[in-house]
DNA sequence: AAGACCTATGCAAGCGGCTGCTCAAATGGA
DNA sequence: TCCATTTGAGCAGCCGCTTGCATAGGTCTT
C-alpha cells in the first residue's frame, strides 16, 4: 500500500529506474541484479501501483465491456454472463482488467462509454451486442478508438472487427431441420428488429423456406421483446391463425422458454401439438421442459475470441479489422420433435 | 485524447493550476475566469485524464465487483446481473467505475482481489457472494481493505459492511406457506453447504417445522450443485423414500426449474402432486411452467444498497461496519397449492 | 596499449493533474 | 490616504513509474 519503487531501490542499493526495469524483466538487467533487486521487492512486500504505470507508459492494461441493460437486451439473458465469463479468461490470461460500462438507455450507456474513451480508461472497447444505427459504434469508428464488437455490425461491418456467428446459416440450419422433419407451417418469433442478430435470424428463417419452395408469409413472422411477458399476445394470435403454424423458430433460448409457457396455458402442447427450436444453448435450455431443440453458438467461445481480438488490436494497432466467425452446432433435444404425414383434410 | 490541463490553461490564458481547480469548481476561482476556461475547455474538447487524476489524488473513483464463476455459485444464475444491475445505476450516479474481478477457482479470484489491492486499482470492494472461511474476506479483512458483501459473512459478522435480506426469517415464512395450506412432509434441498446464503435458508426452513412442532428428518434436507443436474439424483432419492414430501422448498429458482423438470421426467406433477416453492423471484420464475411461488428478494435493491454502503464507506473511511437488510416478499404463483387434507390410511 | 564496443546501471525528464504556499491586486476601514 | 484584509491566481513540487540518453567499467581488436 506504501512501498514504492524508491524504497525497492534503495534497499537493494540500486536506482528507481534499475527496478523498475527488473519489473519488466528487461534483457539489460544482469541476472544478479535481478535476483537482488526481486529478494528485495519480496521482503519489503512491495506492489507496483498501476496507476502510476498507466500514466507513464500511456496504457491501461483495461478493457472496457459494455454491456446493455435494457429490457429487450436483457441482461438477465444468460448469455451475457457467460460471454463475459469467455472474455474474462482471456484478459485474466493476457493481464488486463476488465471495467464494466452499462446503462439502461442507450444514452447512459453512450455516456459511459465517452467517458471512457475520453479520459482513456481503457485501451479498447468489447461491445456485447449489436444494433442497427448504433451511436456509439459510430461514436467509436469516428474516435478512431479501439474496439470490437460481439456479434455483426449493422454498418460499416468491414471496417470493424467482430466475432460472431453465422447466425444467416444457422438460422437456416436450424428451419430446415424443422422442414425436413416434416413441419410445412413454420414461423418465425424473434426479438427486438434494432438487433442484427434479430435481422440475421430472419433472414436464415426465410431463405430456408425459400430454399424448401414455401412462400414466407408475413403473418408468421413475429417480432416481441427478448423477454417481456409480451409475447404472449404475439404467441396466441400467430396460433389463432386460420393456418396455425407447427413449428416454431424463436430467437433466443429464453424467449421460447416463455412462448412455450404461454403455448401451454393455451392447451397447446411442446413438442406434441407444436415443435420449437431456438438458439444459443444456454444452460437452462437442457433443464427446462421439454429440454429445447437449439443452436449451440459457443457463447464462452466468441466471447474469449473476441477478449483476443481486442488485445491483439490494442497492442498492434495497425492491424485490419477482422471477422472472426465461431461455428455453430445445432443441439437435438426434444422440443421439436417430427411431424406426422399431414392428413389430406 | 491529447489536450491537457496545459493546454487549456495556455488557451484560456491562465495557469494550470487555475484549470484544475476550475475543474474541482473551487470556489476560491471567480466565476468570470470560470466562464473563459470553462469555454476553452468545451473549444478544445479537453477531457480530463483519469490516470493522471487518480495518481495525484490517490483515489481511483473505482469500485471492484467480484463475482464468482464456479459451477455452483453459477454465473448463469440471473441474481448475479441483476445486483450488477443496481450497483451499477449507484455507481453511474455517483460518478465511480465497475471494475471485474472473477475467476473459475477461489485462488484465481483471490488472485484477482490481491492484485486490485496492491496496485490499488480500486478504492473499495463488492463481494457479490459469501462462504464460510472465505479467503478473500480475511484477506481483505487484513489489509482494512473497504469492502461490503451482499450476503451474510460466514465470520467476523459485525466487523464487516453487509447487505443481505433475513434469509432465515424468508425461509421460515416461506416453509410456514407450505405447512399452512396443509404440507406435512416438507423437504429442503439447498446448494452448497459452503454458501452462507444456503445455511441460512436451511435454518429458517428447520425453525418453521420446529415451530409447527414437526421433527426434522436428515434425509428431507439435501443438498446440489447450484445448477448441475446432479441435483437429478437427489431429487430421485427423495422421492423414493417411503414417505416422500408432498412440498418442497428449494433454495433457488434456476434450482427450483431444474428440479420440477427432473420430476416431471418422473412423472411426478408440480403443483398437483408436488408442491414448491423457491427463492430470489429471478425473471424466469414468472415465466417458466408452473410459475414460481417464491421469495422476492429484491435482488437489485440488495445491489443498490450496497453500493451506497461502499461508497459511503470509501469517502469516510471512519465508518463504522454496518448491516443492511432488505426485506422480502413472497410471490403466490401457482407451484405450490394447498393439500387437501389427508386422508386417513 | 589504445581506441572501439559492449554491458550494466544511473540520471533526469516526463506522464497529466493536484494542492500548499506565495504573492499581487483589489477592497475596505479609519 | 495608508495599511490591513480579503480575494484571485500562479508557482512548483509531488503522485509512482517509465524510458531515452549518458556513463563507467570491462572486453575485444589489431
Amino acid at each position: 500500500m506504501d512501498v514504492t519503487i524508491k524504497d525497492v531501490a534503495k534497499a537493494a542499493g540500486v536506482a528507481p529506474s534499475t527496478v523498475s526495469r527488473v519489473i519488466a524483466d528487461n534483457p539489460r538487467i544482469s541476472p544478479a541484479t535481478k535476483r537482488k533487486v526481486k529478494r528485495a521487492m519480496e521482503e519489503m512486500g512491495y506492489h507496483p501501483n498501476v496507476t502510476a504505470r498507466n500514466l507513464a507508459s500511456r496504457k491501461t492494461k483495461a478493457l472496457g465491456v459494455v454491456l446493455p441493460f435494457s429490457a429487450d437486451k436483457a441482461l438477465q439473458n444468460p448469455f451475457f454472463p457467460e460471454v463475459l465469463r469467455g472474455i474474462s479468461s482471456i484478459a485474466h490470461d493476457m493481464d488486463y482488467s476488465l471495467v464494466l460500462c452499462t446503462g439502461e438507455t442507450d444514452e447512459e450507456m453512450l455516456e459511459g462509454v465517452q467517458r471512457m474513451v475520453y479520459s482513456s480508461q481503457t485501451d479498447g472497447i468489447l461491445l456485447l451486442y449489436s444494433q442497427v444505427r448504433d451511436p456509439i459504434q459510430s461514436f467509436l469508428l469516428e474516435q478512431k478508438f479501439p474496439f470490437v464488437v460481439v456479434g455483426r455490425p449493422a454498418e460499416s461491418g468491414s471496417e470493424v472487427t467482430h466475432v460472431d456467428n453465422d447466425n444467416i446459416q444457422a438460422s437456416k440450419d436450424i428451419t430446415s431441420h424443422l422442414l425436413d422433419i416434416g413441419h410445412e407451417r413454420v414461423a418465425f418469433i424473434g426479438g427486438s428488429r434494432e438487433l442484427v442478430v434479430t435481422l440475421d435470424r430472419l433472414q436464415g428463417y426465410e431463405r430456408a423456406l425459400q430454399q424448401a419452395g414455401i412462400s414466407s408469409s408475413e403473418s408468421y413472422k413475429v417480432h416481441t421483446e427478448f423477454l417481456k411477458s409480451g409475447g404472449r399476445s404475439a404467441v396466441r394470435e400467430l396460433m389463432s391463425l386460420s393456418e396455425p403454424p407447427t413449428g416454431l423458430v424463436v430467437a433466443d433460448d429464453l424467449m421460447a422458454i416463455g412462448v412455450i409457457s404461454t403455448l401451454e396455458e393455451a392447451g397447446i402442447h411442446v413438442p406434441e401439438d407444436l415443435s420449437i427450436v431456438s438458439f444459443n444453448n444456454v444452460y437452462l435450455a437442457q433443464v427446462s421442459r421439454p429440454a429445447l431443440t437449439t443452436v449451440d453458438v459457443h457463447i464462452h467461445d466468441l466471447g474469449k475470441e473476441a477478449a483476443a481480438c481486442l488485445i491483439a488490436h490494442v497492442q498492434r494497432r495497425d492491424q485490419p479489422a477482422k471477422r472472426v466467425i465461431i461455428p455453430h452446432k445445432i443441439e437435438y433435444r426434444s422440443s421439436a420433435i417430427s411431424r406426422p404425414a399431414p392428413s389430406e383434410v
